[in-house]
DNA sequence: CTAGGGATCAGCT
DNA sequence: GCTGATCCCTAGC
């Protein structure tokens, strides 16, 4: 079995460009608590300087700065106040592109996501360990389908146990406990489909966001509120 | 549909 | 130092 991991080069180019082959990779995280596997089947490209949408639209500051740092490392940020978002950093030293990785398909340790998952939904929930009134749950009537289990980037982050301690890990280093492996050679002609990105109000045209055809993990799409400015 | 929660940052004092 | 708007979301009504 191959742990060939995807190469650094191949992620120091324009995020755009990289974006599609990083379907079918896989990320994986390497815990005490064990192994998570994902297979990527969703991801959209943030350009940098000139993408508006981008967290480095801006410059630098203190949370983005991994961004403009050496391709292949992840990118982890904490958002609306409960979720953590992990993207791979592209292109180069002073050229701040990333890929979003929105959702993927569980291939190893689908029992410690869903331990995960589920641990943190119910404390999100109404409480520590809801239970059905009428009796009928048991403890596994909470889990997560495996479809679910890490379908949306904050999802993601939470089956592998991403938080910002993650935050410039390198994704090409083979003793990194949190890395990124190219697909196998059988699963590299995937059909790819592009559309526009989530949440995006700025540059809502580009269609910058990429997943597999026909995938079931592939998050729900919905067009993002219009807010005011 | 909305509440939820924390961090970030521009803009101000 | 503070304030308030924003944020690439999720789960539960």
């Amino acid at each position: 079995m191959s742990a060939r991991l995807v190469a650094r080069d191949f992620l120091a180019r324009p995020s755009v460009e990289v974006a599609p082959g990083l379907l079918g990779c896989v990320l994986e995280h390497e815990t005490a608590e064990g192994l998570v596997a994902i297979e990527l089947t969703e991801v959209e490209a943030y350009a940098g300087w000139a993408d508006p949408a981008s967290h480095a639209y801006r410059g630098m500051t203190g949370r983005n700065a991994v961004m403009f740092g050496e391709a292949g490392h992840a990118y982890v940020y904490f958002t609306y106040g409960m979720h953590f978002c992990v993207n791979v950093v592209c292109e180069g030293e002073g050229a701040p592109s990333a890929v979003l990785l929105r959702a993927g398909r569980v291939t190893e340790g689908a029992e410690l996501a869903a331990v995960r998952r589920s641990v943190r939904s119910s404390r999100a929930a109404t409480g520590p360990q809801a239970v059905h009134p009428d009796g009928a749950g048991t403890p596994d009537a909470r889990r997560p389908v495996p479809r679910d289990l890490a379908r949306g980037p904050a999802r993601l982050c939470q089956a592998l146990d991403i938080t910002r301690a993650q935050n410039g890990a390198d994704l090409c280093e083979p003793s990194s406990p949190l890395r990124l492996r190219a697909p196998a050679d059988a699963d590299t002609a995937r059909l790819v489909e592009t559309g526009p990105r989530v949440g995006v109000t700025a540059a809502a045209d580009v269609p910058w966001r990429y997943w597999l055809s026909g995938d079931l993990t592939v998050s729900a799409y919905r067009l993002h509120k219009r807010r005011a400015r």
